[in-house]
Order: structure tokens, then sequence, then C-alpha cells
DNA sequence: TAAGATAATATGCATGCACATATTTGCCTG
DNA sequence: CAGGCAAATATGTGCATGCATATTATCTTA
């Protein structure tokens, strides 16, 4: 009847998700309690709640107690996209990385970032600018800002042999951060830096990381032509 | 001593991360077995492994079988981000939402899309070329194709009243998919579409979705200048 | 009749146990 | 010493059960 094997919470997953897609169950429709579809598949109620907490997840159905788990009416399509560190995703393609820190200094925050990163007005911040390479061929460029009120560390690192990123994320774990991504134009300085016509369409991301309520830093990376972030959904 | 009270499975989960952010276990290093960190709680094995489940999901630590569970060196950053119906996403922001229908035929489907979306090469697909609209201001530009082999009630479908999309998730579940982001400059279309100057820097979205082995649907979308897709990690 | 208290119910979560599976370690043999 | 087999071990998974909790339905009371 049924070709996955029903005895495992992933074989059940499968058969729960076949008849979702196959509009057994329609969507918005409550489907069977899980002490029923127990007994049907002949396994442990909690065997299917495994299942099911795992459908819930990827956000396939909607459940709330005592209400019962229903189809999800419009399946929000989530993708979950791993931010590699770059030096990974480079040597994951097989190249070689290499970055180059193109200035260091302490300067105050520039007004732009005062609303999402809190720091004294009086405060300098430490200031990165930087280039990652594949191959010897400019991969990325890099603009951030670190609170050395919370990684005070950070003044007596280098960043030379170790980038930013990579220095941050082993000596100031965050607690919850934003990401953002959106297209901007190459201007003089980006085009000279990426090797690319000025005017060419980059592709961006900015992120800032709090550990707690304390900002930590705000990273603006901006990636050479032809770049493409993808994930499986 | 710990502030956490440690006898559900999340409050484990947060006391061993408090020791993992707090570097009481080093990154890379090994982690006491599962059933030692149970004595330790006073609770079930079962319990400590669902928050050891958890941390290894959001890549926390690295867990295998029989050599344990260890820090992992550098947490990857995860983002997981939900790509909305654009009508909900306009909505969400108040402004009101609408769509029209630029073009719509059968074809063959361009080569450039021949890897990746495989139906038989002489089936023509349905193209569909629409503007979403956020209070009558362009947002996004659609291009869009169908397989009809696998949705053929999709030829019968206005997508005047309802957008492609939200017919599409309402009628095609799809079981997995790809997920691209780029920039892209605004050419003359492009331009007149979206109000934008000619060579505009914009974010683009590109999506195939499948249903089992057959694809259904290929999907790019480019947003007007100045979009940000955001997600808090 | 309306409002609040109470019971019923479905899912969420925890426990203790057993077995499956993968991987390392070390022994054992040729 | 090399190669391979086997035991030890840590995690992965399933099962039966009970209690917790949130929500709905029902009953009681003013």
């Amino acid at each position: 009847m049924t070709v996955a094997d029903t005895n495992s919470w992933t074989g059940i997953r499968e058969e729960l998700l076949r008849r979702i897609v196959g509009r057994v169950w329609q969507p918005g429709e409550q489907i069977p309690h899980e002490a029923d579809l127990a007994e049907e598949f002949g396994c442990a109620r909690t065997t299917v709640n495994r299942a099911l907490r795992d459908l819930a997840e990827s956000g396939l159905v909607v459940r709330k107690r005592r209400a019962g788990t229903r189809v999800a009416l419009n399946p929000p399509q989530k993708a979950t996209l791993t931010i590699p560190v770059l030096r990974e995703e480079v040597e994951a393609l097989g190249r070689t990385y290499r970055h180059s820190l193109l200035e260091r200094d302490l300067r105050p925050l520039p007004p732009m970032l005062h609303g999402a990163f809190q720091v004294p007005p009086d405060a300098d911040v430490l200031y990165l600018k930087s280039l990652h390479f594949a191959d010897d061929r400019p991969y990325a460029f890099e603009e951030r800002y670190i609170n050395l009120a919370t990684v005070p560390g950070a003044q007596a690192a280098s960043f030379e042999a170790i980038s930013a990123n990579e220095w941050l994320v082993q000596n100031a774990p965050y607690s919850h951060g934003d990401l953002a991504f959106f297209a901007l134009s190459a201007d003089d300085d980006l085009s000279a830096q990426l090797d690319a016509a000025p005017g060419t369409a980059l592709f961006a991301m900015e992120r800032i990381t709090f550990a707690g309520e304390e900002p930590i830093t705000h990273a603006r990376l901006i990636f050479a032509p032809g770049y493409r972030m993808r994930t499986a959904i």
C-alpha cells in the first residue's frame, strides 16, 4: 500500500507529507489525532508526535493544543540559509582564500548606524575595511564596525592572519542579530576594489549582532559581480 | 546556582548553551555524554538528548555516534528566512496590494532553464509576466514558467484575480526546491516597469520548485529599488 | 440570558527502558 | 606488521505511560 516503511518517524513523516501534497487532507483541514494516527500506523504516539513536530517546524502543518493539527493554508515558504564564514565558502569552491586589511582605525560611529547600533555618542568604535579574495580575485568587500565596549579584546587583535569575521565568531559569541540582503550599484571605490565596472549591480549583505542588549558588530559585505546566494527549500 | 530551571528540555538547553558561550566548554572540546549530563541534571537521558538535538540542529554542537558530542569550532551562522507571499508582505506594510498580468502565453522553455527545469524538449510551458504593486507603486516584477505537465489546472486559471504565486501555493504544493538571491541591473524594460532609472541595482530572487522529481515552476522576482530582505538570527 | 466556573479533551512534555546503528578501539590472526 | 574482525561505546530511535497545559465545551449561578 504505502511505499515508505512507516515504522520509523521519518517514514511516517513521508507518508503524512504524501497525504498533504496529494490533497488527501485539504489545506486548512484538520487531520486525525496523534492517537488515531498512531493506531493506524501501528506505532507509539510518541513516534507520530515526532513526525508531526517535524512537519510543524517546516511550516506544513499548524498545531495548537486542544485544537488539533491542521494542514497549513498557505505553507509559509521557509528557507534556512547558512551564512558561511567566507573562507569556508571560498575553500568549498576549491579556490584558495586570502584576505587583506585595507583600513583600520578608531572613529565615531557613523550617524547612519546610530539607530540600530546603540553606543555612547562619544565612544569610538573600531572600523575595519577589508577585501576577501578567492584565487587572488576579489570575492567580497567588507566594512565593519566593532563595539569595543563589548569586545575589548578586538583592539589587540590584528585581523591580518585571521579575518574579523572568524575572530568574532570565535571570541564574541552573539545571542541574536539582524540580517538584511539588498542590491547596490558599484561606486568608484567599490568598482576599483572588486574589479567591476562602475555602476555594476552588486549583491550585499548587512548584519548586526548582539550579545544580550549590547551590540557587538555591524558588518556590510558586498560581493563581486555574479554572486548568487543559494539555498534549498 | 543556575538560573534556568533545568527540569525541562529547554531549561537544559539554556544551561548547555550558557556553558558553550561562556567557554566552560571550549570550541572543539568534547562535552560529557548524554548519560552523564542526565545524571548531573537529574533527568532522563531522553531529555538531555532532546536538548542536544536542538543545539545540534542550530549548529552549535556537532554530534557523531560513538564519537560523542563536541562544541562546534565555528558555529555556522544559520538564518531562517520566510519568503512571504507578496500580497501578505505588502499588506503587512500597511499598503494595498494589487497585481497585473502583463503577458501570458504558451512557449517553449528558454534554453537557459533546460538544465534545472527538465521538461520534454518539445513541450510548451505556460509563461507569465506580471507586476506587483504596493499602493499603486511598482513593488516587484515577476517572470514565471509553469510546467503544465505537472500542473494542468494552471492552463484554465486566469491569474488575474489571484496571483500565480498564490494560486500555486494553494494548488500545487511542492516537496522541495532551490532558491537563489542576487543583484542585477535594470535594463530598459525593467526600468520602465519598476519606475527605476536604467542601470539601477535591483534585488532579485529566483526559485524553482518540484513535486517529487517533476518541476512545477520557475519564478524570477525582481524588486523595486531599495528593497531589503530582512531576517532575524 | 449572560457571565463565570468547571469539566473534557488533544497536544506537549517528561520518564524509563530497550534495541538499533555507527564508529572507534583493540585484539587477533596470517 | 598489515589487515580484518569483534567488542565496546555513544548516540539515534522506538515504545508505553503518565502528567502538564492550553483550549474548547458544558454546566452552574446570579
